[in-house]
DNA sequence: AAGAGAGTTGACTGACGCGTCAGATAGTCG
DNA sequence: CGACTATCTGACGCGTCAGTCAACTCTCTT
């Protein structure tokens, strides 16, 4: 295998999930088609067969796919600031959908819809979940120890409430994504954090 | 047609809805198929097309079926309750995904995954979301006047952020429907009624 | 009794889509 | 060069499914 073989195959995969990740975000992931994410990655039926045995696998791994995507741009968004607090309201910001962060919560309430009907995939979005609770929690517990954060709140449980409130409402918001709502998403996000965080 | 026929015509097309409905639960919006909607309604499929054109009429009909049940179990449950805090906390009970509600819960996931791609769905999804966060601000509302909650918050604002939060932990409840886990949404729900409006 | 018409059936049709496969192309190695 | 392998292609087979339709039943009317 030649060394251009090797980064070709490397990019006809990735060009492969990416587009799985697309026709999934447009169409669904039960109409998904194989051809569709064929004729997005610039290839053949065939060739999304060679890479992936069935149209399952290829969806699994665009969902993988997607979410380590999207859990490397927190990290790399949040390692850059120093200050809890700071990391908390531009995890708010990051996150609100819009543009392209409406195409990932579209991923994940496709996800949602499907693991509810296979256990892999309730497993997944369990540890995903969990990464995603977890990293609110380290940022609450690291805001008490440096005495920006009021110490009354426990973080485990603030870490869940504020991801509910952040599922729920920005599943609305991508749904009857206007300025209005959106807005309401962030001020009750930021409402939280000021009323039970910062006392 | 004899009042056989008219109480049959009614009770068929119900049936129909019905099924339509477990259909869904069962195996998705997408992978519903009208054969399975007329077996578990016990008929055929050329019934099926009797009484609803195409499969979208009857998945959207059955949708707005689950929709209209749910509406009314809950005013039928609320109405029996005088007092606006026994209202709300009844209605965390009413809500929690559990046997028949996690089915609820699911026809939801359903719809909102579908309403990402078809524009009436979403508007119905608004009316739908717009009645039951009303809901919450009229209880809210209630307790105020009868001096029985905070007047501090805003019943609207409230309502918004209580809806979500349950939206938001439902769901992640009916992926993981563990005893812990039920437990932990009534409480993040109670919790919120007492810090927020029982002063 | 005969006709009308609502309600029902399930076999059938045509479309569609997954996965296969024979074959093409190009690069590697002996 | 010729054998071998990796990558890629798209037509095809086979199953699936929505919607149609001719035929049937049952009830009501005249």
């Amino acid at each position: 295998m030649s060394v251009m073989a090797a980064a070709s195959e490397d990019d006809r995969r990735r060009a492969i999930l990416d587009a799985a990740v697309a026709v999934v975000v447009e169409r669904g992931y039960a109409s998904a088609r194989v051809s569709d994410i064929a004729k997005r990655a610039g290839t053949s039926t065939g060739t999304v067969h060679y890479y992936f045995p069935t149209k399952v696998d290829v969806l699994d791994a665009a969902l993988q796919h997607a979410s380590e995507r999207s859990h490397a741009r927190h990290r790399a968004e949040l390692v850059a600031l120093s200050e809890p607090r700071e990391q908390l309201l531009r995890l708010i910001d990051l996150q609100i959908p819009d543009a392209d962060v409406a195409d990932e919560w579209s991923i994940w309430l496709e996800f949602w819809n499907e693991a509810r009907r296979r256990d892999e995939l309730r497993a997944r979005n369990h540890e995903i979940y969990t990464r995603w609770v977890g990293m609110i929690d380290t940022i609450v517990r690291n805001g008490q120890r440096q005495g920006q954060f009021s110490l009354d709140i426990d973080p485990a449980d603030f870490a869940l409430r504020f991801a509910g409130l952040f599922d729920g409402l920005g599943l609305q918001v991508l749904l009857q994504p206007s300025l209005e709502n959106r807005w309401r998403l962030r001020a009750a996000l930021r409402g939280v954090v000021e009323r039970e965080l910062l006392t």
